[in-house]
DNA sequence: ATGTCC
């Protein structure tokens, strides 16, 4: 375990092989907020690459105060995983195509009763954002339909309720424009700074962050529900993981808040790590303390996380004039999986590419080698949803 | 990331 476990600093841990690459900025990006008054320890992860100011791909555990711009504008982003009706071999991929021409829409009127019901339940008041419930929105957003390829723990799956033979629907959104205000609203007080604990906003940013990750999970739900009816087939959710929040938590006896930014959690079973829409992505159940063997040391470097995806290789915005000689807007729309991408935005065909991002599998290897997860199966794009908006030339 | 910025 150890060779994929590098410690940058004494506050600052890397859960990475040697041979991963990670972008010098990200490093130094996560080693500054390693910094910050109130942190206690910080970790990357394999898929770490920079953001704006911040990593992501990272979590970050501070004392007394919280950071909401280490959280960034997402809150509550993170994966649903849904599993369908619909069987693998019985599905025209072509005509499902045809069926998602409308996803992208506000939902109608008549989800309008569904809507109220579930925030009830969930306790979600806020409402100046519904008309985005069920939309899944930009960067690296997306709605795939997956088949499971190869499965390494049959009694797993089992208890997960999936059907090897079924279709699995893998949303990834967030909180859209709520999230953003949230984090708005934060910033024109406080500007990138903390909040401490005795601070009245600490919990009015709590209390509005909280409704944001319930917001977000609702988000998803009701995005698996709108492509499930587009598509004509029922399902259910397998799992709902947030990758993006912060959360009170108490490490090696340190009470405090662990902010994921890109960081899935290693603590409520297991998670779907997302390849590119051209790669696998890895349904894996991480591996508690429970586990015989397990050091607790390690426990503290990767602070309950695992990676949330590949990882970016290429910056956003570098991806077309790095591909657009060898391919052309459609030899985007399938990929060397044989899947198919449904995405309108020329931007995003390039920026959320295949090419730009690292192997999933290098990213897996990490996390068994650093002895934090098992994998349980392997699962294959089928159809992958990008946003259709924006610019379309 | 964002009914984003042009």
């Amino acid at each position: 375990m150890g060779n994929s476990v590098q410690n940058i600093t004494d506050c600052v841990s890397l859960i990475a092989s040697e041979k991963t690459w990670i972008e010098g900025l990200a490093i130094e990006q996560l080693i500054k907020t390693s910094e910050l008054k109130g942190m206690v320890q910080v970790a990357g992860m394999p898929d770490l690459h920079p953001g704006r100011g911040y990593p992501v791909g990272a979590v970050f555990f501070s004392s007394g105060k919280i950071y909401p711009a280490l959280v960034g504008n997402d809150i509550g982003c993170g994966m649903s995983l849904w599993q369908t009706s619909a069987k693998v071999g019985n599905v025209n991929i072509e005509r499902w195509v045809k069926k998602l021409e409308d996803v992208e829409q506000s939902l109608d009127d008549s989800w309008l009763d569904e809507i109220a019901l579930r925030k009830t339940e969930k306790g979600i008041l806020r409402s100046e954002y519904d008309y985005a419930l069920g939309t899944i929105g930009g960067g690296n957003h997306f709605a795939e339909f997956q088949a499971v390829e190869t499965i390494y723990d049959a009694d797993e799956i089992d208890r997960l309720g999936i059907d090897k033979k079924r279709l699995l629907l893998l949303v990834h959104s967030g909180s859209r424009g709520l999230g953003q205000s949230v984090l708005t609203h934060h910033i024109a007080q406080f500007n990138h700074d903390g909040l401490p604990e005795d601070v009245p906003e600490f919990q009015h940013y709590v209390a509005a962050h909280d409704e944001a990750v319930k917001w977000a999970e609702l988000n998803r739900e009701m995005i698996a529900k709108r492509f499930l009816q587009a598509v004509r087939e029922s399902g259910e959710c397998v799992l709902d993981i947030n990758h993006n929040l912060v959360v009170e938590k108490s490490i090696n006896n340190i009470k405090g808040w662990l902010h994921r930014k890109g960081a899935t959690p290693a603590d409520q079973g297991c998670v779907v790590i997302p390849g590119s829409r051209g790669d696998f992505s890895y349904l894996v159940a991480p591996l508690n303390t429970l586990d015989a063997g397990y050091d607790k040391s390690n426990l503290y470097q990767n602070l309950h996380s695992l990676a949330h995806g590949a990882g970016r290789k290429w910056k956003r915005g570098d991806c077309q004039a790095r591909l657009s000689h060898k391919y052309k807007k459609d030899d985007l729309l399938r990929t060397a999986l044989g899947s198919r991408v449904i995405c309108g935005n020329k931007e995003l065909l390039y920026d959320e590419a295949p090419q730009a991002y690292k192997k999933c599998e290098s990213i897996i290897e990490d996390l068994v080698s650093a002895g934090l997860i098992r994998v349980i199966a392997r699962l294959r794009p089928v159809l992958t949803f990008k946003t259709n908006g924006g610019c379309s030339s």
